[in-house]
DNA sequence: CTGAAAGCGCTAACAG
DNA sequence: CTGTTAGCGCTTTCAG
């Protein structure tokens, strides 16, 4: 089918033109407005469904200076699960006040999330979700002071105070630590993320602090961090399990993480504990034990913060904490 | 931070003011259009940052009947890590041009895919990218015929010929019954999503066919569909090895499919084989044969579809076929 | 190199 | 109930 560059489609103007009245009366009956006569609505109606007309959302937005209904989600990754739930979750909960998600994927660089949030500014976008993999803000914070709203989810900004949706990333690795101590694992290995990342710094320091509650000091030669994908984590996985003396456990700060360790374990004969942050789709067949929680429900409350500025709500910033449940399965109640 | 519904931002005249210079000049300036002297740039930009300003998208789309430079995808579900790699897939190759991926869930539902296009339409979006749930696709033709862009992906529409990218479900599913039956499985069961889906459909066509061929014809009652969550599916799965005689084998059309089935296996004394169409993150770490292919390559395929159309590339409608590999594992070569 | 005028398609005011 | 006028913020003519 040819692609006709710009067949120009029809303008309010025609309707009004082929049903006989004006621009306004024709742009009241299109919008549903009050103050039109029954038969003047249908003759307009019936020309704009002849004409195959559609309203320009470009033009009705510009009017008045608004702002587009749209809603901007910048997230490091929409192909990791984890984010693509929290983006669902957003999605549903937005589209039910009339408004819609523009996701766009920051790939874990600065300079593209900005980027990615600047064009979303020049789009007029009535507010922002951001997964931050920066740790400047202060250009988001001049918008923010402009009016815009601005919600951060999973990661906490540092330098400023802002609207937050979290984990108990702390209480989360805190359970995780405590689960393997009871069950007499003292060598522990912790395999993470990106160590700029809020989420992995957080959960790095719960488990210091869990270990060294306990006494465990020599906690320091079995983390390994870094990794930001399943085949980097593998490598991590094997190469801490090399240690001497071994861990007898392994802690995998992330769903990614987690799955790299799966690999990794696969095919030994003697299997340390293993706990995952984050539940995924399989873990209750494959029998890993998970530090659980809701990625919809991060993207539903943060879309909810969101409509609450845009209602009107002038509060102080309002710092969300999403509980966290610790799941055994298999992978830390059997021994191998 | 308290949110000002309006807290106006600064427009262009406000820039081309402080900097002294005409309207023009200074837009010139901002977009870098060549005739405007350095040092009158220089300062428009100066001032344009010292009043944060941020040129205003919506005024420019609008002006000369632009299309905005945003590419809508329609797809059922984005926390269904299938559409989401797909998207990320679309995301990456249109953003290399320039152009911005807006996806919305359909949630399988026509009437809500209808209302989405129709809000895309609206929003002028350059382009649009479509997992149909929908079998009335007249509308979208017509827009097509408008000068609109609009690839399908993954289900072919059955009442017009348009461009679309979709998997090759016939040969997929060939191959997962061939491996089968040269393993000797001839009671083989197939679990199925809603029975309305093209893919859907294929699918169960290519087993029918492939099974009949092999002299199978007792297939019929080792059927299941319609199971379009994991949890459904499940229970399908639990439903049919309830048959007498049982099956040996099973078939899951989708991922969700397969994972249900996983769960339902997963206490069982003697397992079925197991085929499941589509890989997933688990699949060699459990051991599942698949039916394999590449989801982001669908939605770069898509990308690149569009953008050969916006480059104006008229020729007659392209379907483009992905290929699916068999990816044997434990599920099917082991025996239980 | 720079500026003035016109207008994209629509809706908010204000008349009739 | 309906129409006219103005203008959102920007870019495109077309003159300086």
């Amino acid at each position: 089918m040819p692609h006709r560059p710009d067949a120009s489609r029809p303008t309010l103007r025609q309707v009004a033109a082929l049903s006989g009245v004006s621009l306004k009366t024709a742009s009241r009956a299109l919008n549903g407005e009050p103050y039109v006569s029954a038969p003047t609505a249908d003759r307009v109606r019936a020309a704009a469904e002849q004409l195959g007309f559609r309203r320009n959302a470009i033009a009705r937005d510009l009017r008045a200076g608004a702002r587009s209904p749209l809603v901007g989600l910048i997230i490091s990754d929409l192909g990791n699960p984890f984010f693509s739930r929290v983006a669902r979750g957003a999605e549903r909960r937005l589209r039910a006040a009339g408004l819609q998600l523009v996701s766009a994927s920051s790939e874990e660089d600065p300079e593209l999330e900005q980027a990615l949030i600047g064009e979303m500014l020049e789009r007029r976008v009535s507010a922002l979700l951001v997964v931050t993999s920066s740790d400047d803000h202060r250009f988001l914070d001049a918008e923010r002071r402009h009016g815009l709203p601005v919600v951060f989810l999973d990661r906490e900004p540092a330098d400023i105070v802002a609207d937050c949706v979290v984990l108990d990333n702390r209480g989360g690795m805190r359970h995780a630590v405590e689960h393997l101590l009871e069950r007499g694992h003292r060598r522990i290995a912790l395999v993470g993320d990106l160590g700029r990342l809020a989420t992995q710094r957080e959960r790095a320091a719960a488990f210091e602090l869990a270990l060294t509650a306990a006494g465990v000091d020599d906690w320091s030669r079995y983390v390994r961090t870094d990794c930001h994908d399943a085949a980097t984590a593998e490598r991590a996985v094997r190469a801490v399990l090399d240690e001497r003396p071994a861990p007898t456990a392994l802690i995998a700060t992330n769903n990614l993480i987690t799955i790299g360790a799966l690999r990794a374990l696969r095919d030994l004969p003697e299997r340390p504990a293993l706990v995952g942050f984050d539940d995924f789709d399989l873990a209750d067949v494959v029998g890993v034990t998970v530090v659980a929680h809701d990625p919809e429900r991060m993207g539903e409350v943060g879309a909810e913060q969101i409509l609450a500025r845009l209602g009107g709500a002038d509060g102080p910033s309002h710092r969300v904490l999403l509980p966290t449940e610790l799941v055994p399965r298999a992978s830390t109640t059997l021994d191998t």
